[in-house]
DNA sequence: AAGACGAAAGTGGTTGA
DNA sequence: TCAACAACTTTCGTCTT
């Protein structure tokens, strides 16, 4: 009785039980990067929630005193990785008196040399500018925190050995944000990393191959069922027809029809036919817009999954 | 009228010499 | 660096519901 009642109320203070943007309900709470996630869409609904647990177990009281947290937690998505010291810039001492003149010209050099012992050389500048870009297009992008940590550990790596040189830092930003998604399975295409990003598609295929290659990333051929959860979501699919389109995926994927193939242009064609079977039925066009591929492309996949697994079509 | 279909020409990227 | 090539897009006319 009263375990239900409280569970409830944590619950409750949650806040956020369905996804505002697809309605799922998969909503999955992501302790070590303090964030509400959404499983479906992979959207993040609440950021920075605060992890309150304690640092380690604790066995007794004066334990749990000794070793509750004190900090932020680490991260690789600020320049010094969270880990700042700040000097107030105040004239006060502890007890709010004012300082000496001796003092306080003392504390002037102090914050002085700390400025640049923190931005101390061009890597710390470019980093500072490029994690602060990246925060912004991974918010843009409405991506989780495991990938940008991830971007930003790619970029890092990127940065000490020399890859940006010669390059845009815009552009790795961007190869290393879509590198990461990926490699997350939650893929987002080149187009939609260009868009918010301020460099072309172009040039973060480029940068991508690039870093990839230098990384040694080998990323594998997305996979088009990753694509399936946010494309069925966007056109209001069920669960059944999505889970269906994937099935198909696989199906196609053993018959090798995926090789060589735009795997926006598979997931496409894939839930055309599920939509066309289940009853749910979405025009050719509908599904052409948010896999972001022709119609022609969405006609030639199906014709051929169609033909190749032996579907009774039934129109 | 909207959607589905297919042909033909054009585009951007990969590959191999 | 260039040409060949496959995949994909654009465009447009025709057929179906």
């Amino acid at each position: 009785m009263q375990k239900s009642k409280s569970k409830s109320k944590s619950e409750k203070e949650e806040g956020l039980t369905k996804c505002p943007y697809c309605g799922s309900t998969a909503i999955v709470r992501d302790y070590q990067r303090g964030s509400l996630v959404c499983e479906n869409c992979g959207r993040v609904l609440k950021d920075d929630v605060m992890d309150r647990g304690p640092e380690w177990r604790a066995f007794s009281q004066e334990q749990r005193e000794k070793r509750s947290r004190g900090g932020a937690p680490m991260t690789y998505t600020i320049h010094d990785k969270g880990l700042t010291t700040r000097i107030d810039w105040r004239n006060r001492d502890a007890k709010g008196k004012s300082l000496s003149p001796k003092r306080r010209s003392q504390m002037y050099r102090l914050r002085k040399w700390h400025r640049r012992a923190r931005i101390s050389d061009a890597m710390e500048r470019n980093l500072a500018f490029a994690l602060s870009e990246m925060d912004r297009m991974a918010s843009q992008l409405g991506l989780p925190r495991n990938v940008r940590e991830m971007a930003s550990m790619t970029y890092r790596d990127a940065v000490q050995k020399q890859l940006i040189r010669g390059r845009s830092i815009e552009g790795v930003v961007s190869a290393a944000i879509y590198a990461a998604c990926r490699e997350c399975g939650i893929p987002r295409t080149l187009e939609e990393t260009a868009e918010a990003s301020r460099v072309d598609k172009k040039e973060i295929g480029r940068s991508y191959r690039f870093i990839s290659r230098e990384l040694d990333l080998h990323l594998l051929p997305t996979n088009p069922a990753s694509y399936v959860s946010r494309f069925g979501s966007e056109l209001d699919l069920s669960g059944e027809a999505q889970s269906e389109a994937i099935e198909l995926i696989k199906k196609a994927k053993e018959k090798g029809l995926t090789s060589g193939r735009s795997p926006t242009g598979i997931a496409a064609a894939a839930i055309y036919i599920t939509t066309v079977m289940t009853g749910e039925r979405r025009t050719q066009n509908d599904v052409a817009k948010v896999a972001k591929v022709t119609e022609v492309t969405v006609r030639n996949r199906y014709k051929e999954l169609a033909e190749e697994l032996d579907l009774e079509t039934e129109i």
